[in-house]
DNA sequence: ATTCTTGCAAACTATTTGCAGAACA
DNA sequence: TGTTCTGCAAATAGTTTGCAAGAAT
């Protein structure tokens, strides 16, 4: 079977912070935004939940510049992100011609197994004022 | 003037396995390789070196999965990287494509001050046997 | 001589883990 | 009731920093 999830308050309570938030948040973030909303949970709890999460494909994790993780509810799929470097906001995207570019380069050089990462880093408009 | 760093026996260590390696290397690598090498340098030199070598842009840095930082010379300009995730290997690679749907992708959604980071990682010939 | 650099140890940050008690099924 | 989850504190891993001694200019 593949349940072997139980559903606790803690963790119905980081579902539904990632519902609510449109951008990537550090476990820290996700942490505080807990706590100020009554609903804490401990540290160590909402890594453990986000990275259950993350092993599920219920979030997507990346790093920003400073190697920490952020983690963000997002659509099943390959897919990209641009992301507000100040508000964290982000928009899915989709690039099917680097998808087949990667590919074929890393064919090119005999490299087998390839994966790719690519992320897109910008200030929003309602940043940028 | 730009010039403030000294000709150390460490600056020049670290340079010089820099340029011995082809591919990407954290800086505990670099200091365990230097201490093999007899051309032992301490750790915080090394960091601080690295540090101050992607400051002038002499050497590339990126993150591996785990957020860990990955050093490397490489040649001038904005260029991606294919790396082989197991021995490190790293061939530079140039996307003009990517680069132009990066930035009006982003720009049709209203992001400015744009950036952007690609990496392809997958085994390289010579690691698949 | 003066100023920058090194090395070591201590400090930090993000994240993980051991364990006993609490919560689910 | 039995097993999984939580919380806390302690442990890690990578990286940074304070400071006194050493090297470069």
């Amino acid at each position: 079977m593949v349940e072997t999830q139980r559903n606790t308050r803690q963790r119905r309570a980081v579902a539904a912070i990632l519902d609510e938030l449109n951008g990537f948040a550090s476990a820290q973030d996700i942490h505080d935004a807990l706590r100020h909303k009554g609903d804490s949970v401990g540290l160590s709890t909402v890594y453990r939940n986000l990275q259950a999460m993350a092993d599920t494909a219920e979030v997507d994790v990346l790093r920003n510049g400073e190697g920490e993780a952020l983690y963000r509810q997002c659509s099943a799929g390959h897919h990209h992100h641009l992301v507000c470097r100040s508000c964290g906001r982000t928009v899915e995207v989709e690039g099917p011609t680097v998808e087949t570019w990667a590919d074929s380069v890393a064919a090119k050089h005999g490299f087998t197994n390839v994966e790719h990462t690519l992320e897109i880093f910008g200030t929003c408009s309602a940043c940028a004022t």
